[in-house]
RNA sequence: GCCUCGAUAGCUCAGUCGGUAGAGCAGGAGACUGAAAAUCUCCGUGUCGGUGGUUCGAUUCCGCCUCGAGGCA
């Protein structure tokens, strides 16, 4: 993506990366040494309460730094890409204003990339009404039933869309009923609001795996079975896809043989669940810069470079 | 010591009435614009335990050997 007279534009740096990679940690440094404010990118560490099964930060790991949208909302509240944009982007414009380096960080890459990218269909809200309505006939006449009606109102998405991927399909759908135009009508590259500097964290794929699962083994030692004990109640909320809690409530309700089952099972689902970031971010349309916990130093170099010319 | 049953993909196993084999899981790759830690798509060659024999041809049938599980002594 080329970015044209980026002079005028606010400057901000942007971490990513899978989890479990050490962005959370790289971005405090970043932020202690360049002055700047975090602003988190993660859909589901904007939950209160969910602390230990998002690693979510400590209190000792900030260091200090300002940390925005992280704990923002009750478990049982739902979200959106585009509430995040709002929300985030107030915050970053506030961050500036105090003459402070905004500093996203965070491994949901949608999130980043509608900072970056922007958002289009911007009065398409969710609407949970149209949302159950297309499910209810979904799973009534079939996936391919509803297909066939995007097909018939935006042949141009439903062909990048497969008939399976019933929440894209519905969402399309959705767009349409709700705005009265197609996805593909409205769809538009957009300009980035800011100057930024992209960041993906990554390592050695088995090191990766073998970071996941001391983490996930660290969770369970820190007590992740009473907090979602404590949650359970948020069981069918949207926080609660969350990695971990739902394996959890199955293990209560007797799907698994054991903890160490159990335990297994969420590694496992954290380790495709990183393949996808990074997958993601590997695809993303932007400008980036893929570094290893080695190549700190010479990014901070970069940043160093980059907020200075 | 004898008998029985196993030995096939990293793992669990299916299968080949004899023409060199396929599922699930793991693993890999990918998609992604308001639920994204979600949702979805694609990818399977391995001395078919070893060795002799029968056969045009054996992973498949037969013998022996090795290893494992169970049973009888």
């Amino acid at each position: 993506m080329v970015q044209t007279h980026s002079l005028k534009k606010p400057k901000i740096v942007i971490i990513g990366g899978p989890t479990a990679s050490g962005k959370s940690a790289f971005a405090v440094q970043c932020a202690l040494r360049f002055n700047g404010e975090i602003i988190s990118a993660d859909s589901m560490q904007i939950y209160r309460h969910l602390d230990i099964g998002t690693g979510k930060i400590t209190k000792a790991e900030k260091k200090g730094v300002a940390h925005h949208m992280i704990d923002i909302l009750e478990p049982d509240e739902n979200y959106s890409v585009g509430l995040y944009l709002q929300e985030a982007r107030k915050k970053i414009d506030s961050v500036i204003a105090h003459k402070k380096l905004p500093i996203i960080a965070g491994g949901t890459g949608l999130y980043i990339n509608a900072i970056i990218n922007g958002l289009n269909f911007s009065d398409a809200n969710r609407s949970e009404e149209v949302r159950n309505k297309w499910k209810k006939i979904a799973s009534q006449y079939g996936n391919l039933f509803i297909y066939d009606k995007l097909k018939k109102i935006d042949p141009f998405s439903a062909e990048k869309i497969n008939p399976n991927d019933l929440k894209r399909v519905i969402r399309a759908l959705e767009i349409y009923e709700v705005t009265g135009k197609t996805k593909s009508e409205s769809a538009a590259e957009k300009e980035c609001n800011y100057d930024y500097k992209l960041f993906i964290l990554d390592c050695e794929r088995n090191e990766l795996y073998e970071k996941i699962n001391a983490r996930v083994d660290k969770m369970f030692a820190d007590g992740l079975m009473s907090e979602a004990q404590n949650l359970r109640r948020f069981e069918h909320c949207q926080s609660m896809q969350a990695i971990g809690y739902k394996q959890i409530y199955e293990f209560m309700a007797g799907k698994y043989p054991d903890e160490e089952m159990l335990k297994e099972d969420i590694k496992k689902q954290t380790r495709h669940y990183a393949k996808r970031q990074l997958t993601f971010f590997k695809g993303m349309k932007a400008e980036k810069t893929w570094i290893t916990s080695s190549d700190f130093q010479s990014a901070f170099a970069k940043i160093e470079e980059f907020i200075n010319n």
